[in-house]
DNA sequence: TCCATTCTTGAATATGAATTCAAGAAAATT
DNA sequence: AATTTTCTTGAATTCATATTCAAGAATGGA
């Protein structure tokens, strides 16, 4: 059959996401890809056809364990309300000390590619309608609890939330304050109708 | 003295503020930035250094037109709330029809260049704080004119106002609905503490 | 009118990064 | 063990785009 690929596909992906996380697509080089990831330019290019395509890879990666995480962590409590809260905690410390210091892939990659290329187009708009979803359950069990009245908007309160984490995603670059980050959740808790 | 410029070099800026924005620092060639602005490579260089020059003072220019208009706005009316009222009315409209269909050139910068430059850091930082204290402005009139509690924290609530801000500026690019746009700033509203 | 200076022009060049490729190495099948 | 197939390597190439430059044109002063 012929000599085994002899790398994992998916650490390759998980490195290369860190790269055009940090440095955007432009910013990424394939030498610091290479690097990074420890392949040949020839290796990457066997794998993974061109940069576009190793580009789209890693952001479906990235996609597919934020969704995973974030679902999970939202109903990591049975309480609504505690999901969300602790959805913001953990986005807050990333925020400061990890990986969410360079923003979130997906917005980064939003606004460098603007609407441009439909196939990353079509998988920013999965991947919102995915986070929103999961925040419009938690806050419908919210209701269920009591811990939100009964005529608060799911859907609404939901896409106000995503615009919320998006705008966190863009402030996160400029090195905010823990006071300052804790002040917007703060106020976002407030506007979907939780008592403070 | 010598032959006399023939090209009016604001002018230049605003049209180059164009491509920069609608394409990104990288996404915009000389050549486009040559043709829209009608002047060659030589002239562009003698004028602005390279290219990074030309960005640094399209930026400065697009931050004090943004500037100017967004204090206007705010204070167009003696009621604090209303004057942030009209500031997200327009933003909006320009979101559905106008320029920031293509997001803003501020948000769209800080997430390109992440916080790599030093200069344009700077410039950052300066812009948002001075976005802040306009909205923190129109938010303490609204507490003098009885249209918020005393007890609203005008700096915490500009911030998360600054933030729903960048939000909308990201979500911009994925053509919402205005009913998406308008249930975001409702909830906004609500969140600083203003009725319904 | 002529000169000195500065601007304009656009083709030529330089630069940097993505991509290819030919040779070598490892695995599996016969 | 020989053979075939596929992967790996990294230097060479291609390609795109920022930048330069030499020649021409316009202005103000002498």
């Amino acid at each position: 059959m012929g000599r085994i690929r002899n790398f994992d596909r998916d650490a390759v992906l998980e490195s290369a996401v860190d790269v055009f996380w940090e440095r955007g697509y432009d910013g990424a080089g394939m030498q610091e890809i290479c690097r990074v990831t420890g392949l040949n330019p020839g290796s990457v290019y066997a794998a993974f056809g061109d940069k576009h395509g190793l580009f789209i890879e890693a952001l479906k990666s990235y996609m597919a364990s934020m969704s995973r995480e974030t679902i999970a962590r939202l109903n990591s409590n049975p309480s609504g309300r505690a999901g969300i809260a602790d959805y913001y905690a953990a986005l807050i410390e990333a925020m400061l000390d990890g990986k969410r210091r360079w923003g979130c892939l997906v917005t980064n990659s939003i606004v460098e590619f603007a609407m441009n290329d439909p196939q990353i187009s079509e998988a920013f708009q999965l991947h919102l309608a995915r986070l929103e979803t999961a925040l419009s359950g938690a806050i419908e069990r919210a209701k269920q609890a009591g811990e939100l009245s009964r005529d608060v908007d799911a859907a609404e309160a939901a896409v106000f939330l995503v615009c919320t984490t998006q705008g966190l995603n863009v402030l996160a670059k400029t090195r905010p304050s823990r006071r300052t980050l804790e002040a917007i959740t703060r106020h976002a808790f407030t506007a979907v109708g939780f008592k403070a």
